[in-house]
DNA sequence: AAAGTAACTTTGTGATGCAAAGTTACTTTC
DNA sequence: GAAAGTAACTTTGCATCACAAAGTTACTTT
């Protein structure tokens, strides 16, 4: 992937951030609650909803209530596509970082 | 740097998808020009003169006048600060990358 | 039953991205 | 040297978006 193509390659529904702090902590946590996210990222429950349903329709991420035996909580995972998605951008931007490194030992 | 952490390091400046293609853009490339970034994101004149504008207010970006021989054309370069920004960034994907690698080879 | 908690929904507002249509400044062409 | 061209900048207006606030629903504990 060129540098140029960083633009083209990902949608605005990816390249928010609030949304792609979101899929960050997913990737590394893989589960995480709707509780989880309101205490991280902060603000109003609607904002948090509202960011999770576009990366839902956006077909990056999965929603699934757990029925614990005292509580049922709403947790989200990536879906395929959405961890695919993740890997690209990480993949793109190492290829930048050797790069650079491999210019700074010349 | 932990993930939570994300979101709060960046300010919206930074996290917006044209802006930060811009500064990855210029992280490779040291020095663009105004028609550069014009090919390279497309749309008007007047969005992508917001974008810079708005990097520039941030402090992340500065422009220069060149004055080639045959015409004068505006030159963007990342500011420390905004090199450093990006580093940081990438520094935090980095640390997630490599600690998934540790994770898959467990 | 009442109060609590988690998630979801709607509504309204201010901010933002963007295109379009200008303006300015310099440069080439006729 | 006037006209057309190019690069960058600016303003205006509109559509979309993020967000808070204030609800609603569903389940749970007291």
């Amino acid at each position: 992937m060129s540098g140029d193509d960083l633009y083209t390659q990902f949608d605005s529904t990816f390249f928010e951030k609030t949304r792609l702090s979101m899929i960050t902590i997913l990737y590394r946590e893989e589960k995480v609650s709707f509780n989880r996210f309101k205490n991280v990222i902060g603000g109003s429950d609607g904002a948090i909803y509202t960011h999770l349903k576009k990366l839902i329709d956006g077909g990056y991420i999965k929603s699934k209530k757990e029925i614990a035996s005292d509580s049922v909580q709403t947790v989200y995972t990536l879906t395929g596509q959405g961890k695919k998605m993740f890997q690209k951008y990480l993949g793109f931007l190492e290829t930048i970082l050797v790069r650079k490194k491999e210019e700074e030992t010349k």
